[in-house]
DNA sequence: CTGCAGGCCCTTA
DNA sequence: TAAGGGCCTGCA
């Protein structure tokens, strides 16, 4: 399927730091490989989401081929990459703001948009991610996978909670590991239940999975943000304080954003980590 | 060899 | 409620 996209990269969303498992073709294992099969170039990405993989060729910079059915991209693909958004519109309302820093911030993050993925796969990768860089939380996830099942699909609750601990040293998840396996337990036993997260507002939400050992602040403004797609959440990580502390002086207020707050932390996010 | 990477937990005061 | 030490692991 070929599509023409405004406002998508993904390149840049590959590399924006929200999703751990968007791989170019030259950053494939020899797993990856093996089970994709075939050549390949740089200007191929796959997209392991859903117990599916996606092969996305970018043909120039607006288009794109997505090797899918019609359907599939209507109800899987277009979703994921929240395709039904309008960004440009977001995009000039942060405009208005008429501010400096993010004008060449959203200049340079240009094409990033926030994924829907999968939600359960969000909390695990994000408690992953505490005190870790992007390399050890893409090959603690992949190990963590490839544990799993054959075409890479994410482990699923009950598999993380009744695994091997050798699964988990595998992955080299250190002390991350009692966290997963604690909220996988607590996710069968209801403890964790996603319907009452989901209907939950921005407030609850976060309070809700504060609860959960290993979910603080910044984990849970991530899983809000990336797993239930609520726009104005704005993690802060050492990144986003070092420009608020740098840039801003420490005055800095993402609630003026209100439902794409999240939008522009990306954009900052991305920004400033490829900018040193 | 230390220091640290997209934090969080736990203990103190 | 704020501050600070400890924590798995791998890499610079």
């Amino acid at each position: 399927m070929k599509l023409e996209l405004e406002d998508f990269s993904i390149k840049k969303i590959a590399s924006s730091g929200q999703c751990f498992r968007i791989k170019n073709f030259l950053e494939l294992n020899e797993v990856e490989k093996k089970i994709i099969g075939g050549e390949g170039s740089e200007n191929i990405w796959f997209v392991f989401a859903f117990s599916k993989i996606l092969k996305i060729t970018q043909i120039t910079e607006k288009i794109y081929d997505f090797n899918t059915s019609e359907e599939e991209l209507r109800d899987v693909w277009k979703e994921y990459f929240d395709l039904n958004n309008d960004y440009s519109k977001i995009n000039r309302k942060i405009l208005t703001a008429n501010d400096p820093y993010l004008i060449k911030a959203l200049e340079f993050s240009y094409g990033i948009r926030i994924l829907k993925q999968d939600l359960w796969e969000i909390i695990v990768s994000f408690l992953i991610s505490q005190q870790n860089n992007i390399t050890k939380i893409k090959n603690s996830i992949f190990r963590l996978c490839a544990s799993y099942s054959k075409n890479l699909s994410f482990p699923s609750p009950e598999f993380l909670a009744t695994c091997d601990d050798e699964i988990f040293k595998r992955a080299s998840l250190g002390y991350r590991a009692e966290y997963i396996k604690e909220i996988s337990k607590a996710y069968l036993q209801k403890k964790l239940d996603f319907e009452i997260l989901k209907s939950m507002d921005y407030v609850d939400a976060l309070k809700y999975l504060k609860n959960f050992k290993g979910i603080g602040d910044k984990i849970a403004n991530c899983i809000i943000l990336f797993g239930l797609h609520k726009l104005n959440a704005f993690p802060k990580d050492v990144w986003i304080n070092r420009i608020i502390k740098d840039v801003y002086n420490g005055d800095f207020n993402e609630e003026i954003f209100e439902d794409f707050a999240g939008i522009v932390q990306q954009y900052m996010f991305f920004y400033e980590r490829l900018r040193r």
